[in-house]
DNA sequence: TCCATTAATTGACCATGGTCAATTTCATGG
DNA sequence: CCATGAAATTGACCATGGTCAATTAATGGA
């Protein structure tokens, strides 16, 4: 009952190398879906046969990306303090912001976006979530939330310092330390 | 120096008054700029003149009906508990998901937005920031951090509780339960 | 090997936001 | 009251994402 997939996965992967190309060569902010057909040699209307919208090849560019940035976090061991839990976001961080456009995909597409449906940066926010959450299992940070509230808390956090980062009112400090403040404040309370 | 006004602001209310009549219709979402001048008989290239973009529309309509919200939490007495905190951001939440476009607006302008320039939107937000903070200078939360802080948090966790509502991965639970959640954690951690 | 059925592809076409050179309106000084 | 220059307005035009009926290619059965 699977039919003709050579031909399907032949032009999928023709369209995502293209793709990757043009983000190569002039970022994801430029990208057009008719250059994107142009380098893959094939119709407009078979990138919308393959992606839904735009947006859908932007996800598919971004998330894998983003899944290798969790590859590496889940490798290492559970953070001993702050510091090592924000190195260990840092990729994520640097990644996110390296490109505006691409912290409007994320922003867009992930739980904090306004979506129904299930996409791969959805799935990979909520991946995020667990591993995150099972290493603050291990980690020296307050008890009295569990582990996915915590986990939960950061990821607000993460999006918010990355806002503020585009923000004109707010950017005096760097992504780093007002994330450091926020986890500081959000993980080791001191009351 | 100040010429031709009257009829500079006839224009744009002309203009305001049009959009605001096919948002109560047909709300944010089905709102196109071609319906709008139409309804205010003035040209496209009108609008443009008057609005940088779709979005700058948006932005003067979402805007004021925030300062709304604000200026009603101003009034209130601080806040004695997580209930009375979130009773008093209720009617904000419930606007903000009231349409998933309105939201999407707030999420691309609110300093959670990768804007550069400060528009509406992002100026509201830092204003709830300021309120917030006032507020919570008096209320009987921790006191470990600055009330800056506090309220900073809770824009973040209140974005995070908007998002997860639209998201079809996280919606067991209503908007106010988990911002409940979030608020104990954040306002009063038991370490 | 040929036919029928289904899947994949095509490209002309549409929807809509946004631009800009040309035109009209207005305020003001002479 | 007219001329002049600045400000506001116009609408034809463009850019780009997205649609869909028609066409082509592939598959499996007889």
């Amino acid at each position: 009952m699977v039919k003709t997939q050579t031909r399907t996965l032949k032009t999928r992967a023709k369209l995502l190398e293209s793709a990757r190309n043009i983000v190569t060569s002039t970022g994801y902010e430029a990208l057009r879906v008719e250059h994107v057909v142009q380098q893959a040699g094939v119709a407009k209307g078979t990138f919308f046969a393959h992606f839904k919208d735009k947006d859908a090849l932007m996800e598919a560019l971004i998330a894998p990306e983003l899944h290798h940035f969790l590859d590496e976090i889940e490798q290492r061991p559970a953070p001993k303090d702050i510091e090592s839990l924000t190195a260990a976001l840092r990729p994520v961080m640097q990644f996110a912001v390296s490109e505006r456009y691409i912290f409007d995909v994320i922003l867009r597409h992930s739980g904090a976006a306004a979506k129904a449906e299930i996409g791969p940066i959805a799935s990979v926010i909520f991946r995020m979530g667990e591993v995150l959450a099972n290493w603050l299992a291990k980690a020296p940070f307050r008890k009295d939330i569990s582990p996915a509230l915590l986990a939960d808390g950061i990821g607000a956090f993460l999006f918010q310092a990355l806002a503020l980062h585009f923000c004109a009112l707010n950017n005096t400090q760097s992504i780093e330390d007002r994330m450091q403040v926020y986890l500081h404040a959000w993980l080791l309370p001191q009351v």
